[in-house]
DNA sequence: TGAAATGTTGGGGCG
DNA sequence: ACGCCCCAACATTTC
């Protein structure tokens, strides 16, 4: 019998593009596409709920694409080095591949499963398919690893034009039979039915969906550049959660865009501001290679003795979107409600965590990890270290927003926050961002009752910044 | 990929 | 007519 070929699926759950899957196919063996549920190997973070869900359905949609191929996506559970070698011995496979990753841990258990294979005389091949670039081929002159954002970027471009994208193959070897989980039984989906609702609502996971956003965001990147920022506008790609779990390739959007950009279509301008953002995901992944602890360890240690203020009740706050500062409450409630917030909005939020309530940057990591779809090992950890201040390339200690000034300026008719906080949907445009400056009878024209209906302040704006910038200035460099 | 404090300038009201 | 003051408006510095 002719030896099958294991395709493993990791984040990268997609046909097109899928360089694994490229070489096994055109090996012409039959063919076995894997996908690993691993809760148990070392050093692994289990998703949070929101990615849970988000993946629950992309395995749905990949499994439905490999059946228009004749194939289908079998579902394993356990420790990798474990169930790859097993399986790859099960079905008489002589070979694996997979595209690469480069977080320690998940090379950790790569490494092994290649060591294991060989040690039967089987053979694992990796290919890289989730960058741009390979981390490794990026250093400064001292041959140590850059930090900070715009020589990466230049560096990362002038390396020369990424890998093309491919197209995903129009037929697949036959699959060779293999004994397959139920995916119901994995239990991905939140037990929260309303929260599952909401996520559903708001999204369609899998590569078709992810490719149909992109073309529609390509019709829409006119004028990118200044309405990225503004939280009503229907601007921003929404691709993070399908780059998350590699519905598309980098390459393939990388592509995408430039070929809008040489076709006319878009402007350099608004070209070049979105791929500054597919710019840091890659910076994102590049210092998650190098620095591993990157979502639980300071990257500038001076950090580390930071006096961190310990509040349940403000964290809480925070979390329900009850701060009493309209655009940071908006915020949360549409991370709660859809799964994803804003990038304006997730900085501001960010910075009102770190800065007025002085929390530690890890709990606000650990909330959003729960909660994005797109909730992602290196962006969420690198964008909080870099709103915190300890991050590489870092916001500095003393660029504090001021929440009331960033929704006057990017949210000026207050929509957004008309949308996420309705008990404010009636208050005139000179309050929406600060309702507690409109007086007792403005208030009751609005049906606001602050403190009632909707929070007072948790903190004033000038003495939490005073108190920050007291805080942080110690550790100031 | 800020905001606040502080400094400077210039037009207009006014004595 | 002139100087003085006020204070936007803008620029610079500081956190």
């Amino acid at each position: 019998m002719t030896p099958s070929v294991l395709v493993w699926f990791r984040e990268d759950l997609r046909l097109a593009d899928h360089p694994a899957l490229h070489a096994a196919a055109s090996a012409g063996r039959p063919l076995v596409c894997v996908y690993v549920l691993d809760e148990e190997s070392e050093g692994l973070r289990p998703l949070g709920g929101a990615a849970r869900w988000w993946l629950c359905q992309s395995l749905r949609a990949l499994d439905a694409s490999l059946a228009t191929l004749g194939q289908r996506l079998v579902l394993r559970r356990g420790a990798a080095a474990d169930v790859i070698p097993a399986l790859a011995h099960e079905c008489g496979a002589s070979a694996a591949f997979w595209n690469r990753r480069y977080d320690r841990a998940g090379m950790a258990i790569d490494d092994k499963v290649i060591a294991r294979l060989r040690k039967t005389g089987l053979s694992g091949g990796t290919f890289p398919g989730g960058l741009l670039a390979e981390p490794r081929h990026i250093m400064n002159k001292a041959g140590e690893p850059m930090k900070v954002f715009t020589p990466f970027w230049k560096k990362l471009l002038a390396l020369g034009a990424p890998r093309r994208p491919r197209s995903a193959p129009a037929s697949l070897p036959a699959p060779q039979p293999v004994a397959s989980d139920e995916l119901d039984a994995w239990a991905l989906a939140p037990r929260r039915l309303e929260w599952a609702g909401g996520l559903r609502q708001s999204w369609v996971p899998g590569e078709a969906a992810a490719r149909k956003r992109l073309a529609a965001f390509l019709d829409n990147i006119n004028g990118y550049a200044g309405s990225r920022d503004r939280p009503a506008e229907p601007a921003t790609s929404r691709l993070s959660p399908s780059l998350r779990f590699g519905e598309l390739s980098p390459n393939d959007v990388y592509y995408a865009v430039r070929f809008a950009e040489d076709s006319g279509r878009a402007s350099s301008k608004d070209v070049e501001k979105f791929l500054d953002e597919l710019g840091w995901r890659e910076f994102s992944y590049y210092l998650l290679h190098h620095c591993p602890d990157l979502a639980t360890k300071n990257f500038q240690p001076r950090f580390d003795d930071f006096p961190w203020r310990d509040d349940a009740n403000d964290l809480r706050a925070w979390q329900q979107g009850l701060t009493g500062y309209p655009l940071v409450d908006a915020g949360m409630r549409q991370l709660w409600q859809t799964g994803w917030m804003h990038n304006r909005v997730r900085m501001v939020a960010a910075s009102f965590l770190v800065k007025h309530l002085l929390i530690n940057w890890r709990l606000g990591e650990q909330w959003f990890w729960d909660t994005l779809v797109d909730a992602d090992p290196a962006n969420n950890a690198a964008s909080w270290q870099w709103v915190a201040g300890s991050g590489a390339d870092a916001s500095p200690f003393f660029r504090i927003f001021n929440p009331v000034l960033q929704g006057e300026k990017f949210d000026p008719h207050g929509a957004y926050v008309r949308q996420w906080v309705p008990e404010l949907a009636r208050l005139p445009d000179r309050f929406i961002h600060e309702p507690w400056a409109a007086t007792q009878l403005e208030l009751a024209d609005s049906g606001i009752v602050l403190g009632k209906t909707y929070p007072a302040p948790i903190v004033d704006h000038q003495t939490a910044r005073r108190r920050a910038l007291a805080a942080l200035k110690h550790i100031a460099g």
